[in-house]
DNA sequence: ACATATCCCTGTATTATAATAGGATTAAGA
DNA sequence: TCTTAATCCTATTATAATACAGGGATATGT
């Protein structure tokens, strides 16, 4: 049950961006040193928050990576969701998976809570919140 | 952030023992027949349940495993850690785990308040829920 | 004694994740 | 035009997880 690096660095990267990059691009290689991250690495885990709209890019001198909207906007859940693909606990729950044991599987009802649990709770912090250290363990 | 097939296997041991050994031991061999895995796979996996003393064992002839307790009395939190080892969804979270940088990790809350809720979910259902698919994805 | 089944240890093939490296193409600013 | 940096592609290495196999030792009921 671990969330993968790509995850972790994702987030990283966003809280990053939201840090250095109010009103200007930052370029990867920037960001890659300050998180101690290889450039090639971090270009493979920025692609799918581009893919995704989370950040916009131009190429060229001063060019870079920006949030595509406020900090406030975003949800921890999406930008993981962007980065890893998928939180399902269980494969059997990705999109598009109809598994044919499902109606006499007893552990898919727990999967399914866990999975809902776990979006509820990741799409009710936003990055703002993360950045400013407002992330409560309570409540 | 995928449950291991330790703890996803792990858990169908347990329910296929409460279903099939409630008055005697039941062999490794028929729970790796019903559940399609292999005896050895198994046998890996249930010598975790048996150390954590989630299940009894006895050799021999007729011999096999059960459970140490009703059904009732397990939550599949207890199961899943048994299992898995751990359930925390970064590694820093882990027992005696003390990382340098906490004090600046911006994203640490996030996972120490996943974990909270993760371990709070599991731990409130038990075994014998999940048995009469009494396990509800709302509330 | 004998069959059975746990217990335990080593080994192995496959796949996935993690982390990096090299290089080619394209866009943009100075 | 030159430099910079994203974009994109393939490839490599290391490590861990997955799933199984073989075999030896030990305990147990008949």
């Amino acid at each position: 049950m671990k969330i993968s690096t790509k995850g972790r660095y994702g987030l990283r990267v966003m809280l990053d961006l939201a840090v250095y990059g109010e009103n200007s691009y930052v370029s990867l290689t920037e960001v890659a040193k300050r998180q101690k991250v290889s450039l090639k690495y971090l270009e493979s885990i920025i692609s799918s928050l581009k893919n995704g709209g989370l950040v916009l890019s131009t190429r060229g001198k001063s060019g870079g990576y920006k949030l595509s909207k406020n900090p406030a906007e975003y949800t921890v859940g999406e930008i993981l969701k962007a980065a890893e693909g998928n939180l399902a606990p269980v494969s059997c729950l990705g999109e598009g998976v109809d598994c044919p044991h499902a109606d006499k599987c007893l552990s898919l009802p727990v999967w399914e809570g866990l999975d809902k649990i776990i979006d509820e709770y990741l799409e009710n912090i936003t990055l703002e919140q993360v950045l400013t250290k407002k992330v409560g363990i309570d409540g």
